[in-house]
Order: C-alpha cells, then sequence, then structure tokens
DNA sequence: GAGAAGTAATTCAACTTTCAACTAAATCGT
DNA sequence: ACGATTTAGTTGAAAGTTGAATTACTTCTC
C-alpha cells in the first residue's frame, strides 16, 4: 500500500484469456441489460431508480421511511433522492412528512396512487427480470450467480471500510 | 404475445427465494462494482465510458474509427459520441478528421497525448477489474460467468432482433 | 439523372445527475 | 450550558445524457 494512491505498484498483471472473458462478457451483457430494462420500464413512466425507489418505499412498514434511509437502500445519493422526489410528489405518487422526534428529518410517505403505480408496474417488471435474465439461468447457474456477486458484494464492503480508514489515518 | 404490449398475460409468475437471490445479489452488486470503479478511473480523469472509447479508439488501426462505428462498439449513443468528443478534443486526447470518402463522416482520431493518457490509465484499470472482481473468482467461477452472461447477451440479441422485427411489422 | 429515401453526424431543448454550499437541528465534549 | 462538530435534508449551478430535429451528403429506383 505505498506509493501514490491506487498507482500501480510494478509492472501491470494484465488479464489472460479466462479472465478477459469474464470481464468482457459481464461488462457488456450488464450494460446491454440494463438497458433493456430500462426500456422494459419505460411503459409505466418509470426509471430502475425511481421503481427501486417505490418498491423499497412499498415494503417499508406504514409505507414510509425516513430520507436518508431510503437514499441508503435504495441506491441512490441523498441529493439525488431529493430530486427524485419532488418529481414522484408532483406525480402524486409520495410525499414528504415532517419528522417530529427529530426536526431535521423528513419521512417519504408512498400515496395511495403511487401504491398503485407500482402494483401495476410491478408484474411487468418481474416478468422483464425473467424474461431478460432469471429464465435463461439453470437453478445452478442462478446459485453460481448469487455466490458470486455475494462474495463481489462482500469484497468490495471490505475494501471500502478499508479504504475509508486509510483516508481518516 | 397477444395483447397488449409488454403487458403481462395472466397472473404473473413471482420470484421463487432462489431467483430472487440471484437477481438481487447481480442487481446491487452490479451496481456497487460499477461505482468502485467508476471511483478508480477518477484519478486518471475517466468515465469508465470515456475510457472505452479511448480503448477501443486505442485498439483501432491507425488508432482511428468512424464516428457511428465507435459509438456502436464502445456501446454509447452516438449523440453522447459526440458531446463526449467535444470534451476529450478540449482534453487533446482526440481530433476529428473528415472522411474523404463518405463527405457526411468523421473519423475520431486518437492524438499521441490521447495514447499516452491510456498507456497511463490502463494498469490501474486492470488491477481495478482484478481487485474489485476478477481476483475473486475462482477459474471455474470466471468460466461460469463467461457462459451465463455471453447467454444473456445472446438472448438480449434475439429479442431485440424480435421486438424490432414485430414494430417494422 | 432527378427525386425519394436513407445515412452520418451534430445540435437543440428537456431532463437528470452530481457536487458543493447551505440551513437547521441534534449531539458531543468539557 | 456553551460552542464545536456532526447529521438530515435541500438547493442551485454545472455537467452529463437523451431523443428529436436538422444538415449535409449518399444511395436507390425508375
Amino acid at each position: 500500500m505505498a506509493g501514490k494512491s491506487n498507482a500501480n505498484s510494478g509492472e501491470p498483471k494484465w488479464l489472460n484469456p479466462r479472465e478477459m472473458a469474464a470481464w468482457r462478457s459481464y461488462i457488456i451483457a450488464s450494460r446491454r441489460l440494463l438497458e433493456a430494462m430500462e426500456l422494459d420500464l419505460e411503459n409505466h413512466d418509470l426509471s430502475m431508480a425511481d421503481y427501486e425507489v417505490l418498491a423499497q418505499l412499498s415494503d417499508a412498514p406504514g409505507r414510509r421511511l425516513r430520507m436518508s434511509e431510503l437514499a441508503e437502500i435504495a441506491m441512490i445519493s441523498k441529493s439525488r433522492l431529493s430530486h427524485r422526489m419532488k418529481v414522484m410528489e408532483a406525480a402524486g405518487w409520495v410525499r414528504r412528512e415532517e419528522c417530529t422526534e427529530d426536526k431535521r428529518g423528513y419521512f417519504a410517505v408512498m400515496t395511495d396512487k403511487g401504491w398503485k403505480a407500482i402494483v401495476k408496474a410491478a408484474p411487468d417488471h418481474v416478468n422483464s427480470v425473467r424474461n431478460r435474465l432469471v429464465d435463461h439461468l439453470t437453478s445452478k447457474d442462478q446459485e453460481d450467480l448469487s455466490k458470486i456477486f455475494n462474495r463481489v458484494t462482500d469484497k468490495l464492503r471490505d475494501q471500502f471500510i478499508e479504504e475509508g480508514a486509510s483516508i481518516k489515518k
């Protein structure tokens, strides 16, 4: 971990053909997949990010969540959530409620109209997940995929902690 | 394929736990992975998309490609490429050259400076691919991944052709 | 070879996302 | 209990992206 931050130490270790194939097929498929799924959701005037926000809200107790928590579990920035909430509020899908315990805070609350919107979109979205990905995988593939990508997420979390720590130090 | 375009026919077939786990672990990891890798590239003032554009250019004969072809293989829209080219041109990494055989067309040409920039960024990027993904996979995992995602891309292409055809009809 | 249709690339306008700055409230340390 | 710091959330400006419209050229068809 010496030297310039993130610099390559020594000669780089290039990818062998197997590694390269894995990386390329992953990166190409993931782009195309996302593209196709965004397109599928457009029929419901939703992006994947907005869908995720509404889905998380609809799962939450009382269909309400603090802004920060919602941003975190929907994996978008607080700023971005603020902006999207404004749009979704205008669409009548959500509203904001003050938090009495912490007067800095707000709850994002899903409206009936928002609930109807997500209930309408969900079957098509599940279909999209199937048609574009899941139905092309055997049970074994599905298990492999879970295992691999859970590991990736775990490692990223570890790295995030390490890097965060080294910045603090 | 009857009824409203893309509408759910009958009751939706929800994901079982195995399918849901595969989907969730994939979508979460892919978001985080992309995020981490974009961050890694920021040290070189590059986004993944810009890196891909430069990488494709650097691989091309004469380090030059027609705009349309570059957009296609870098998997971005022509419009987006035009905008990015303006930025990268200002940075001195690329320049545009008129195409004499087809006067509507232009070549994107990588400059020496651009070449130096990508040569400098490449080792770190490979490192990023390794640290964030490839090195956490066994050879078997890598092969599984290739197989699965090549299949996904193939199916997406088939679907794209079908859907394209049905719009034309 | 003239007009219709198609293609290459850019541009414009609308929209989205990011980043930094900001407000206001809570918490911490002494 | 007071100032300092942290946290919740929003905002505004800048940058990025998209899709439709536009321009300039090419190709096709008769």
